[in-house]
DNA sequence: CCCAATTTGTTCGTATGTATA
DNA sequence: TTATACATACGAACAAATTGG
């Protein structure tokens, strides 16, 4: 086995260096559900034994994964697939915090749930055909028992077979942790477009408030690994309170 | 020389990594500008004769100072200090952009100039005493000839000893390029509040927009190496036919 | 056009320190 | 205490890109 590897390594057709094949090689590991999330990837002595390279080759192709919060080094531990937790959510996804500086994890409810087929916008962002069949469903966040954002979500079918509304209502924890844990999809990046506009009244309706409000509207795609969209979502979110957070880098 | 810099890095109290010395003796030098924008460093070996260490721990500095853009590696070139030009603008900086994707860069015009003493918000933001003199000018940005954006754009007078309008005016490049450039401030991070709310009067005149309309504020503050608030800033921008792009990471 | 010098990029290997179980 | 795993640091060799002669 290691020596396969090996050569599958050095038979690439050079120009690309070792560790970034490495890295794709956990990628695929990753991709595959071979390293589950939560659980430690091999040592590091381990990986050196089985790809036959030097220990600093490993170490730099797990840096790469590390810097994309894809791994989680833990000095005496291991090196751990991260995992969709709220704490994750809550530092990498949820943006929202009240204008005072104050943040929390929000509380979310479900408002109706549908099969439906993908509009042209939706077959945009998704990468997926018009036409195709798609999930959709709204929920309702609140931040101390105030309404203030309402998240109209969008999934391919056929990367989510057999979700219900039912799975959805009484999953656990997060719902990346839902798409991680019960469809192996891991959503790793998010790209989002964000502009102000009046409250439709749909949206208005929905959370109580009047309409012609301005909101802010944020047009969300989330990837995992290899740039696959797993899900497109409009949130429509009341900022009399409350800011969007947001920072450099890239 | 060298042998000094040996002994004051070793003789730190210990605990702290010899590469994180070195990175902060790096962005001492680029704060004090002994390095100065656009040029380069002096090379891997030279730096570790210089700090009397292991090449791979000066690039283990290096990597820290490229990751955050502060530096920039080219192979067979040299390792450079971060402009401000036009390109790390657009890249990094500048978040507008049409809806459609097409992204350019801004005219600016500059509206009014004037020197002022820093309220409660700007001194929180700044991090200055209320009422310390401030520097405080509008900007109106447009692509394509349209009016989309009004940049409110305080700056702590103390750190701009001597700026005017004039020197503004006339300024060959961007805002940060002049900071940079003619006092010494390279803005190496943002962070930035976002919400929803109705074009106050002022902003609507100076745009030429109706009144009322939904527009994007945004409170931006932009730091220098330590965590140091160089400028804050109030922009309202006329998301109509454009977006705030933004992604994951952090 | 080629050559030589310089500089960063990749890879190897080893030793030791520090945190965890 | 011991074993394991990641973190730091050292040193060396060669590859790849750039520059200037």
């Amino acid at each position: 086995m290691a020596a396969r590897l090996v050569e599958a390594l050095s038979a690439a057709p050079s120009g690309v260096p070792i560790y970034k094949e490495i890295r794709r090689a956990m990628l695929a590991r990753l991709e595959q559900g071979a390293w589950a999330p939560g659980m430690a990837i091999p040592s590091e002595a381990k990986l050196k034994q089985e790809f036959g390279v030097a220990i600093g080759t490993i170490r730099k192709a797990v840096d790469e994964l590390v810097a994309e919060n894809i791994l989680i080094r833990q000095q005496g531990r291991g090196t751990f697939v991260a995992t969709h937790n709220r704490d994750r959510l809550l530092f990498h996804f949820f943006h929202i915090e009240r204008q005072d500086g104050h943040k929390e994890y929000p509380e979310v409810r479900m408002l109706d749930f549908e099969r439906a087929r993908a509009d042209e916008r939706c077959a945009a962002k998704l990468k997926i055909r018009e036409g195709e069949r798609v999930l959709r469903f709204r929920n309702v966040l609140s931040l101390e028992g105030v309404q203030l954002m309402l998240d109209e979500i969008v999934l391919p079918e056929r990367l989510f077979p057999k979700l219900t509304e039912k799975r959805l209502r009484e999953r656990p924890s997060t719902l990346y942790n839902l798409y991680q844990d019960e469809f192996g999809l891991s959503v790793v990046r998010t790209e989002q477009r964000l502009r102000a506009a009046l409250a439709p009244r749909e949206v208005a309706r929905a959370l109580g408030l009047a309409a012609g409000l301005p909101m802010m509207e944020i047009h969300r795609v989330a990837f995992t690994y290899n740039d696959l969209p797993v899900e497109f979502r409009v949130s429509h979110v009341d900022t009399s309170k409350h800011d969007y957070v947001g920072g450099t880098r890239r």
